[in-house]
DNA sequence: TTGAAAGCGCTAACAT
DNA sequence: ATGTTAGCGCTTTCAA
């Protein structure tokens, strides 16, 4: 592969003049700046990444920390991500921690050596105040509300629209509410923010045992739904986090042969259409071009992201 | 952040005496190489990922280009591969294209200056034999049918799927079929072998207006479904590239009130499932597991996948 | 077993 | 306008 060391001795200019016409090519003569860039385009060079980012001391790479990429709540956010990444020449790289806390302080890590020029995490496990004490070394994203700590944050407003979303089971007479969740509220900020919006609308705690976790997949769902089903016979609607989830719980229930109870989905997906349920647009896509965008750009700011309850 | 240097000049060894220890520590006394690592641990010291492959002239990051990570096809695979990844420590970048050979020559510059211990082509826009011009600066992993290419490749065995599932088609007495892609046979591989399979099994040509390029969502099926059933009524069967694109034929029709031809789908996923629809299944996700192995091991490997065919 | 030094490819002062 | 040079953090001969 050819260096700038090669273009420098077929031009016979400098490794600076060479170097300036890549960085600074105002600073260069056209005529010397025209032979360099001829020769430049015949050897096929390329300036290494790598070399550039060790004596810069900075890369064009993002990179995006998250359990996994199974679950569509992810899936959409990376898509945001690339889809926004894309036209400006940035990297996008898959961080995932399979929840681990130790994978997050190792990406942290590779961050403060300047491996990522930005961090997203879509997902933490980490402390807040554990990704706030590595700002300093450079753009760090949270998905989430962080209220006034001093971190950039990109969140959708889950609480209204949770609330709206409970409202409505409410009003259409429902009174025995069970949810799925992947973590519980112990671990999830998101599981807390849909309990809150629950008991805010149904004055009264939800039962622990009508909250099931662990759920991320059809499957998933699929099995929740049969335990309610038998275990809890009073349940008259469901909350899934996911449409395809829903699908699942859609499914156990039929089969059961029980009567369905109300279901919900979030994410807008294909599936809550086909079984016209309703459900919650969180709008990922535009979240991950919105903290794509903050991640490449210094300072500390918060947005919101409008999320709309579909009744159907 | 702590460097090298650091640690060898707090423990009072030389940078060579750090170094082994992170690369060799057999080469280097027990008790120098514990105090070390103590100091190591004391600093939170991590070797920097750039300045090593700058040294070492490569990296622990594999690339994956693919055109968009929307259509599921994609982002099954990139489901695969992360996962694949995962326990090895390598990171996965993502390498958008957009269709474009521009972006993948970049890309194959950039994996020439061994910014990428491999590279996964989950598709190409450049010809095979550009991309086999590059194998000697590491791994590049195609996800095709190269034929006798030296280009390691991991690939479906879309053929005798393909006709098992038109033959499917055809005992079912459909004689009217029309098929849906991302591109036409001109630039599409896939689009290439389903038409071939149809030719084998139907003993005729497609009839060209019956194919429908372009489409990738839900939406682009409704609307080639639309097209199809008021400017051919005859049509009989619809074979979708996607379970969700299925879906939206199913609608289509249905919307329209005209009698529901066959459809079928591909990728096994929930849409198909809950309309019943018949499909196939790639096993996308085993596709890319197996490409991420074969992206971090030297040597030119051609591996199949079955797929499957989902009578419904 | 440990140390010294060259080099990976590039950038950015600083000199000319 | 162009050239020279000292790093960026690490690995790896080669010596001691």
């Amino acid at each position: 592969m050819a260096t700038i060391h090669d273009v420098a001795r077929i031009t016979g200019f400098s490794l600076g003049t060479v170097s300036n016409v890549i960085n600074r090519p105002e600073r260069v003569a056209p005529k010397t700046r025209a032979k360099i860039e001829r020769v430049m385009a015949e050897l096929n060079y390329t300036p290494n990444a790598m070399a550039r980012g060790l004596s810069l001391g900075q890369s064009r790479n993002v990179g995006v920390v998250l359990p996994n990429s199974h679950h569509p709540y992810f899936a959409h956010i990376v898509d945001g991500i690339t889809d926004a990444a894309f036209p400006t020449g940035y990297r996008v790289t898959l961080l995932p921690t399979n929840y681990d806390e130790g994978f997050e302080r190792q990406y942290l890590r590779e961050f403060q050596q300047k491996m990522y020029a930005g961090m997203i995490f879509v997902s933490r496990q980490l402390p807040l105040a554990d990704l706030v004490n590595y700002v300093r070394y450079g753009q760090i994203v949270t998905c989430e509300n962080v209220g006034d700590m001093k971190i950039t944050s990109v969140y959708s407003d889950r609480t209204t629209t949770y609330r709206a979303a409970f409202r409505w089971v409410w009003q259409r007479g429902y009174r025995n509410v069970a949810l799925l969740g992947l973590r519980g509220p112990e671990h999830s900020e998101t599981t807390r923010d849909l309990m809150r919006a629950y008991e805010y609308v149904f004055h009264e705690e939800l039962d622990p045992d009508r909250f099931r976790p662990g759920v991320s997949s059809r499957q998933d769902g699929y099995a929740a739904a049969q335990y309610l089903a038998t275990t809890d016979p009073k349940i008259d609607f469901v909350m899934a986090n996911g449409d395809d989830i829903a699908a699942g719980v859609y499914a156990a229930y039929k089969e059961l042969g029980v009567k369905m109870p109300g279901i919900m989905g979030t994410e807008n997906q294909l599936s809550s259409q086909l079984l016209h349920l309703p459900t919650i647009n969180h709008h990922l896509e535009t979240l991950g071009h919105i903290a794509f965008n903050q991640a490449i750009r210094p300072g500390i700011r918060h947005q919101l992201v409008k999320s709309d309850f579909v009744a159907r």
